[in-house]
RNA sequence: GGGGCUGUGGAGCAGCGGAGUGCUCGUCUCCCUGUCACGGAGAAGGUCGCGGGUUCAAAUCCCGUCAGCCCCGCCA
C-alpha cells in the first residue's frame, strides 16, 4: 500500500490508509488508547483498542519506527480533526533506551541546560517547536537567495581549505593538509572579488572559520555567513540599497510565512520601514553619549551596547529596527 | 585575556556544616473507553564532577583540577 503522509489522513477520510514515521507519545487510557505518530508532515493521532496490536508496542520508547496502516477517520475531538481506526501495526525498528529528552513538551533553553540541549540535539529536534526554528531559518535563506537571484546574482561556493589567511586581523584555524599547513577559511573575500570579474555580481552562503578566543553568542569559532560582491556601483549608497532592499524583501515574507512558528516562539512584531535608518558610527557614539551618559566617543567601533541601543532607539525614533552605521573606523 | 556563575538518580531543580539527599518530569508494574503536558496506585534508579584539605561530622567550608554557562574584551 502507499504510504500517506500524517497531514493526509484527513484527505483520506473513509479509506484504509498507511502511515509511516515515529512513536511520538503513547496514551494509554485503558479501553481506549491513543498514540500519536509523526512524520515529515506533522503528527496524527492513533486509536489503539486491540490489546494485540497495543501488545506490540509495550515497553519500546518514544522514537520507535513504525508503520501504521487502520482506516482513515474525520473525527473532531482528534487533534487535527482526523485519526486513525483499527490499526495493525508493524514495528519497523524499535527503540528500547530510555528518553532523554522529552519530545512532547516544551524544552527549557536556559543557559543551564545548553549542554544537554546540544549533547543530544538530535533529539531535541524531534519536538515539533524546536524544529520551527530550523524551518525558520530555511525560509529566510531561501528567501534571500530567492531576492539575489531575482537581482541577478550567481550563487558560488569557494575553498574552505585554503594554503593561506584571505583577510588580516582575524586568526586563523591551521590543518595539517598531507604534511603541509593548510588554513580553514575565514572569509570568502578574495575569491568573491575574482569571481566579479567573470560575473559582475555574486554571492555565497557559508561557514567562516575563526580562531578567535572568543566564548560568547557574539561571536563564534564557526558561523555561516552571507557574502555578497557586486561591480559597476556608484558609490557606497549602491551597496547598501542592495542590502537594505534584500533584507526587507526576506523579513517581509518571513513574518507572513512563518507567522504561526514566530508566534509560537513570542517574537516581537517586525518594525521595519523600506528605507533604513542610515548613521555613522561617530553620530551613534554622540547619541548614545548623549541619551545614557555613558561616554563612547573616544571609541573606534560600537560597544556591545551601543549595537543593542541604536536599533531601539531606531526603532522609537524612526519606526524602523534595522539600522546602517557606517565609517568604521571611526577615524 | 578579565570578571561572574553552575556541576546532586535518565532530564530539570531544591538542600549550602548535623537525623534517612528531597521535589517535578521521565522509566517499569497494575488500574482506567476520548486522551491531547491524561488521571490514580505502587516500584526501581544516586561514587552529590574529580582529587586533596579543615572538622567529632562535608553534597554543604577551603585549595586544586576538569567540564559547562553568562558578560566584557578580542573579531567585521
Amino acid at each position: 500500500m502507499e504510504r500517506v503522509l500524517t497531514r493526509d489522513v484527513k484527505s483520506h477520510a473513509g479509506k484504509r490508509v498507511l502511515v509511516r514515521g515515529w512513536l511520538h507519545k503513547k496514551r494509554l487510557i485503558g479501553g481506549i488508547n491513543f498514540i500519536l505518530l509523526r512524520d515529515r508532515g506533522g503528527v496524527v493521532q492513533v486509536v489503539v483498542q486491540d490489546e494485540a496490536e497495543l501488545e506490540k508496542l509495550r515497553s519500546l520508547q518514544i522514537g520507535t519506527v513504525l508503520a501504521v496502516e487502520g482506516d482513515a477517520v474525520e473525527e473532531g475531538r482528534a487533534p487535527g480533526g482526523a485519526e486513525i481506526h483499527e490499526p495493525r501495526i508493524t514495528v519497523e525498528v524499535p527503540v528500547t533506551d530510555e528518553p532523554i529528552i522529552e519530545i512532547d513538551k516544551p524544552l527549557s533553553h536556559k543557559h543551564e541546560n545548553l549542554d544537554t540541549l546540544f549533547d543530544y540535539r538530535h533529539l531535541g529536534l524531534r519536538n515539533l517547536k524546536e524544529q520551527e526554528v530550523f524551518k525558520i531559518r530555511a525560509a529566510l535563506v531561501r528567501r534571500i537567495r530567492e531576492y539575489l537571484t531575482q537581482n541577478e546574482f550567481t550563487e558560488i561556493h569557494t575553498p574552505k581549505l585554503l594554503a593561506g589567511a584571505t583577510e588580516g586581523g582575524a586568526e586563523v584555524f591551521k590543518t595539517d593538509y598531507f604534511g603541509k599547513e593548510a588554513t580553514l577559511a575565514q572569509s570568502p573575500q578574495l575569491y568573491k572579488q575574482m569571481l566579479v570579474g567573470a560575473f559582475e555580481r555574486v554571492y555565497e552562503i557559508a561557514p567562516a572559520f575563526r580562531a578567535e578566543p572568543s566564548a560568547t553568542t557574539r561571536h563564534m569559532s564557526e558561523v555561516y555567513m552571507l557574502d555578497i560582491e557586486m561591480g559597476f556601483i556608484n558609490g557606497l549608497d549602491d551597496v547598501l540599497n542592495t542590502v537594505q532592499d534584500m533584507t526587507h524583501y526576506a523579513l517581509i515574507k518571513i513574518y507572513g510565512e512563518c507567522a504561526e512558528e514566530l508566534k509560537n516562539w513570542e517574537a516581537p512584531e517586525l518594525v521595519l520601514k523600506e528605507k533604513f535608518p542610515r548613521y555613522t558610527v561617530a553620530e551613534v557614539h554622540e547619541l548614545y553619549t548623549k541619551a545614557t551618559g555613558t561616554d563612547t566617543t573616544h571609541e573606534k567601533d560600537l560597544i556591545p551596547d551601543e549595537e543593542r541601543w541604536i536599533c531601539e532607539h531606531a526603532k522609537k525614533e524612526q519606526g524602523c529596527e534595522a539600522v546602517f552605521v557606517t565609517h568604521f573606523p571611526k577615524e
